[in-house]
DNA sequence: AAAATAGTGTCTGTCAGACAGTATATC
DNA sequence: GATATACTGTCTGACAGACACTATTTT
């Protein structure tokens, strides 16, 4: 391993590197889940729709208002540490497996100063968890999640070597008894054989932050992320699930229809079949399976 | 708009968040090209060899040595415009596009404290760019890459459902007239349906801080990003090129041998022929190649 | 029996892999 | 003509999309 020499020791002792400015930097977590609508008629099959995980700010800036799970990271810790122990305080989740999706750390975004985002994104099995109660400083709940966009402008020139398409994207997330709404302003360049997004908050109404960009740019990458994909699909399951929740979730998250017949072929080797049954439904029952870990763990 | 109310504002105002502990943030680029070598033979086509881009450090810590271009963030730029700015100022190289592959926030990864980087990858035509000579403070060279891997430990419970695999993986790097080394110890955890990799640094002759570290995480990520979408692989390349060097640079990254006429049909769609021929070659000259924009650029 | 979902079988077209064979340039 | 690469054609098997059809359960 590398040894420092007494001249190099000396001249970073010298040196105060911390007399230049820094940012502080947070861990936001963008927790998804399925979770099953309460279905009118037994005899059919519950919707389930995309929820992201909120908190309530119990301090200002942006009291009262909602947020993403997310905290200061420390310095003993990294920021993979710093983003598991901040979604376990604020919420009762502990999850260790999580993606880093994002990097915010324009000017602004925070008021109280310079504050660099890591954005993590966790998809999850609702079910499997309790959320922490409202008896505490923080309180958790999922917010059910829509997402619409329309196009402002577009441009394209002749030779195709620039092109750029400008678009809003209004988000709206509805709560137990509460309605928050975000608009985005999304700018595609295409350019140097490239695509680039930029985009920036327009509005938001009782959404902390810049969060609602960062809840829609994770949206955005987890439906490439899937196409790209599909067994990522299975996160959102859990340890015993049908086929037809593997779908749904699917067609959920992508928003395209899938043919059954198809998409069983096309999974079933993925699983192992239990002798279990779907129980409470009014209908014939489906299977119930497992993983077939050896599909997921390639140990290379 | 979010406007804050005067109360939240005097909250702020009287709360100094900068008293607690912060880290400084750089950015670290780790670009990649493919060098042709030279050839013996003016009959045979020159082989291409993937690449990384350095830089000679000529302050402590680790004068002398050889790191990734990079530097630290400042307060009104974002951490893609650090990027971009500090790839520019030390190698001459000016590129807009880059992937961010990764962030190293681990203690002890920088002597002069707690520094977390955040490290980008770039593809270049290495070609396109003439690189900053040794005159000045800086010395910008592309180092040829050579990586191999060594089994050391695996264990598998029965159930499957836990199971790691460790291994060395060293990486060498040749440049113009020096020989960098460096060896990582990488554990890969199969738990909770996913693979976590931890990785960490054994050894390191001539590269500064753990740049071997995060040029082997970008390799990594790099080879699964183009079996993921192959598309990726055009980067490498000029305006005009030949199906030749493209599968070249394919079978560089991934490794795999390519049939030729498969590979052709596969990428026709993506290119345009122009009537321009290779020359200077010692056998039947091929034929010069556009990329078709229209499938690279998809406005949605 | 009606309704609803669960699950099977089959046809078709596309595309990747393998490889034989032809073309065109230089040495 | 030898050599090396460039490029075309074709066979095969796997697989995705579309959809008709059968099975099983509850109301």
């Amino acid at each position: 391993m590398y040894k420092m020499s007494p001249l190099e020791k000396k001249y970073i002792k010298e040196h105060d590197y911390t007399k230049y400015e820094r940012p502080s930097m947070t861990a936001d977590i963008v927790a998804f889940s399925l979770r099953d609508e309460v279905s009118s008629d037994i005899r059919k099959n519950p919707e389930s729709k995309l929820s992201v995980l909120l908190v309530k700010r119990a301090e200002y800036p942006f009291k009262g208002m909602w947020a993403l799970p997310g905290g200061f990271m420390k310095n003993n810790q990294s920021i993979y540490t710093t983003a598991r122990r901040v979604l376990l305080e604020e919420t009762g989740i502990d999850r260790e497996y999580m993606d880093l999706t994002g990097v915010y750390s324009d000017m602004g975004r925070d008021p109280r100063g310079w504050i660099v985002s890591q954005a993590f994104t966790a998809l999850i099995d609702a079910n499997a968890y309790k959320l922490r109660a409202g008896d505490e400083a923080w309180e958790a709940a999922w917010y059910q999640l829509d997402i619409s966009e329309e196009e402002l402008e577009r441009e394209i020139k002749k030779n195709q070597e620039l092109a750029s398409v400008k678009k809003r994207i209004k988000l709206s997330l509805r709560g137990q008894d509460q309605l928050l709404t975000c608009s985005l302003i999304q700018v595609k360049k295409y350019m140097d054989y490239h695509e680039t997004i930029e985009s920036e908050l327009e509005e938001s109404e009782g959404l902390a932050f810049d969060h609602g960009r960062i809840i829609i740019d994770a949206i955005v990458k987890l439906r490439q992320d899937i196409e790209l994909d599909e067994k990522k699909i299975f996160d959102f399951m859990p340890e015993y699930f049908t086929i037809q929740q593997l779908a749904q979730a699917h067609e959920q998250v992508t928003g395209k229809k899938l043919l059954m017949p198809n998409f069983r072929r096309k999974v079933i080797d993925y699983l192992i079949a239990s002798s279990l049954q779907k129980d409470g439904v009014g209908y014939r029952p489906a299977k119930l399976y497992k993983r077939n870990l050896e599909k997921f763990y390639r140990y290379e």
